[in-house]
RNA sequence: GCGGAUGUGGCUCAGUGGUAGAGCAUCACCUUGCCAAGGUGAGGGUCGCGGGUUCGAAUCCCGUCAUCCGCUCCA
């Protein structure tokens, strides 16, 4: 059985060999903050988004998608509370340089000893080595990022790239709603980049400084909120499991009331067993109920009435939110991590070799099936290509010729192809091939006329 | 930002003052071959970067950059 970190540095190393995951920038060093998806990685995220949007969106009558910009206008970010709260003083025990909260460093005094420290931060002990006072002039620090817009850099000119994408979904709440003549209950999904400052970027794909989300707000009224929590909790938990995620391997957190962000009246976390640092689970998914803050927020700041007459009742309210917000980026490291299964293959002596498997649903694989002449006879070779080209149609295809097939078999199933398919000499008399499948590793002949149809059948949703 | 570790071909590493190496991977050709590690050959490295010592530096010294692991960041 691999650890977790073992099975982490298998992924890494199997992201960057077969073009899954790149350190971004690497030719100049390589930058932490973020990582570049190569040609398969693309396809595979690109499967995880299209799932979620079929899901969340497309499939249901009562969500519509949307795609706002990133920099959105700063006020936005003002109203919303994130000017505020995204802004944290840190100081530092000169001592042993351990980083802390100002704020959380005088709260946790206060509550130990029922009173306020004399002199502020001077008469606090550090809570790692007991220093007292020896802490650094505390900094602010932006969690969101900034950038300037326009020819002149100056104070209007300040803008910020967006720390999450609710915000561009209630900017465009009364927009939508009209256009698209929805009334609550309904939702507003998007998926797309956001930015933080995060402090400690790292583990991978896992914490970045940009990263993906797929978000959906979820507009209904006040008093059904509560029903909506437990509906869309109950939705999205189905769906990771729908896609292969271990239900061992998924959890459940509450967060205790008293740590709540400052929008939300409850959050529930779906987390995934990642044991990064020593923690057993963290955080995929986290589903939230904003209440009616954000469009109470943006009422006030834009002096727009975001407020639903419901013709039926004959009441004014403003709707509240159920908030599904998930990590594309961390969705796709859970997928890859639970996907990866290190098991035995025959081999040409007799005996059995060890073979490393993705084994991705076929819905988030990202090659739905490889050509593989057994020779590169030429009389194989243009009818494996014309069977590629044909395929290519639906799907995406790999072709290789390169090598023993069962060293191609070996390469497609470490990217988790479902489907392998040899054209072979018997081809070129009986107008059939073989198909392999990934995980039996079991064989079966099929005409070459019901290819298409036997690979339809097999790969809906795809 | 602080502490610790590391930096030699795509990967894993050897090489501790005298003209850059191996295995794997990649590519080409050969092999009628159905589950990797047959044959032949090829491409690929200013040894993270800058400076210093030296006749001579991957190797010694200084600086710098980057990465990895740790520090209440909530997708």
């Amino acid at each position: 059985m691999l650890s977790f970190m073992d099975r982490v540095d298998a992924v890494v190393n199997l992201s960057k060999r077969r073009g899954f995951v790149f350190p971004s920038s690497e030719i100049y060093g390589g930058s932490r903050s973020a990582w570049d998806y190569g040609p398969l990685g693309v396809e595979l995220k690109e499967n995880v988004r299209r799932q979620w949007w079929k899901s969340v969106v497309q499939a249901r009558e009562d969500v519509v998608g949307i795609d706002s910009a990133v920099i959105l206008a700063p006020q936005v970010w003002a109203a919303s509370g994130h000017l505020a709260t995204f802004t944290d003083p840190l100081t530092e025990c000169t001592s042993c340089h351990k980083r802390f909260r100002e704020d959380h460093l005088l709260e946790e005094f206060e509550e130990r000893k029922g009173r306020a420290p004399e002199g502020g931060l001077a008469g606090v002990p550090c809570p790692n080595c007991g220093t007292k006072g020896e802490f650094t002039e505390p900094k602010m620090f932006n969690g969101m990022l900034s950038t300037n817009l326009g020819p002149v850099i100056d104070e209007n000119s300040l803008h910020y790239l967006r720390p999450e994408t609710a915000q561009g979904i209630f900017t465009n709440y009364a927009n939508v709603a009209a256009s698209s003549r929805k009334k609550p209950p309904f939702g507003i999904g998007q998926t797309g980049k956001s930015f933080r400052n995060e402090i400690t970027p790292g583990n991978f794909i896992f914490r970045t400084r940009e990263f993906e989300q797929m978000e959906m707000e979820f507009f209904v009224p006040p008093g059904t909120d509560e029903q909506w929590h437990e509906y869309w909790l109950e939705e999205r938990w189905n769906w990771y499991l729908d896609l292969g995620l271990s239900v061992d391997n998924l959890r459940r957190f509450e967060h205790p009331k008293e740590k709540l962000s400052h929008y939300s009246k409850r959050t529930t976390d779906i987390e995934y067993r990642f044991q990064f640092g020593g923690s057993e689970f963290a955080e995929l998914e986290g589903i939230a109920n904003r209440t009616d803050f954000d469009l109470k927020a943006h009422m006030e700041a834009s002096g727009k009435d975001l407020s639903f007459f419901d013709q039926e009742t004959g009441e004014k309210y403003v709707p509240y939110v159920i908030e599904p917000a998930a990590g594309l980026t961390r969705a796709v490291l859970a997928f890859m991590l639970e996907a990866y299964d290190e098991d035995e293959a025959p081999n040409t002596k007799g005996g059995v070799d060890k073979r490393v498997v993705m084994r991705f649903d076929k819905r988030l694989a990202p090659v739905k099936a490889a050509i593989l002449p057994l020779s590169r006879n030429a009389d194989l070779s243009p009818k494996a290509r014309d069977l590629a080209t044909e395929l290519r149609k639906n799907w995406n295809i790999e072709f290789d010729d390169a090598g023993a097939i069962g060293r191609r078999y070996r390469r497609q199933d470490e990217i988790g192809t479902p489907y392998c398919i040899t054209v072979d000499f018997e081809t070129l008399e009986d107008n059939a091939i073989t198909i392999r499948d990934r995980d039996t590793m079991e064989q079966e002949r099929v005409g070459l006329d019901s290819v298409v149809s036997w690979l339809g059948q097999r790969l809906v949703g795809c």
